[in-house]
DNA sequence: CCTTGACCTTCCAGTGACTGGAACCCTTAT
DNA sequence: ATAAGGGTTCCAGTCACTGGAAGGTCAAGG
């Protein structure tokens, strides 16, 4: 399989998966004009990362994520804070986002948005 | 007013200014030492970016509101567009980050977290 | 006068996860 | 012979800093 045709079947760049590659989360062959050759487990592998990515997983953790995947004596409990930590981010991004969002929500509101130049949007920024 | 009492006042740390002013934001001058000699306006310029900042938005769009500011022949319209421009990305991130938070906390919640290897987030992640 | 310490300076490299582009090679069809 | 449509490598850029090295400046203390 060409990186093409492995790129239309995980919907992932090719430039994506010769990153992948450069950091070593697969190794394709090489054939003997130099091009990629992709096994089915390349497949298998890289829509796991698409989907892990997909979630917000760092690529450090899909590391992890993957070298679990492939140790069959691991134990749930570590994929699990793994995936615990991880949503513990994102909660705080959603809280942190939470609070732009209301503040901006409430000077956007008090801006008439006119022709003039008051602007509570403004005034609030110079305070501080 | 040396870069460390700047740096106090605004709360911002030193090398965040000095790449202000390698971007162009703030244009201190020097002492014959070569040592960069704030302005009071540069304190409040600085306390605007850091406002600017927290409320998530980028350097560029930090660029036109301090112009906006300046100019006191503004539109407040011109302001609340560029504000409410910025409130929709943090909208659609909050939305992104939503989805990934229900998914993944379906998926933690789902998964035993013992020491046995049987685990819903892998095979949710394999599934693709 | 010398040193110590706390400042200040510049410059370079790294962050994360790609993405765009240039320059070039391989294969197949016309 | 050439054109199209793959593939390859390598380099630079993104965003907003941040860390660190190497060195200059200044006031105080011995």
């Amino acid at each position: 399989m060409t990186i093409g045709e492995i790129a239309a079947q995980t919907g992932l760049p090719a430039k994506t998966i010769r990153y992948y590659e450069e950091i070593g989360l697969i190794t394709p062959r090489r054939d003997s004009n130099g091009y990629r050759v992709f096994a089915r487990t390349d497949v298998h592998t890289l829509r796991f990362l698409g989907r892990a990515r997909t979630l917000g997983f760092s690529i450090e953790e899909c590391r992890k994520l993957i070298a679990l995947y492939e140790d069959k004596g691991r134990a749930s409990g570590d994929v699990k804070a793994l995936a615990q930590e991880h949503l513990q981010d994102i909660e705080d991004k959603i809280r942190q986002l939470e609070e732009m969002r209301m503040t901006l929500s409430d000077l956007v509101t008090a801006c008439a948005g006119d022709n003039r130049p008051d602007c509570p949007i403004l005034t609030d920024l110079a305070k501080g």
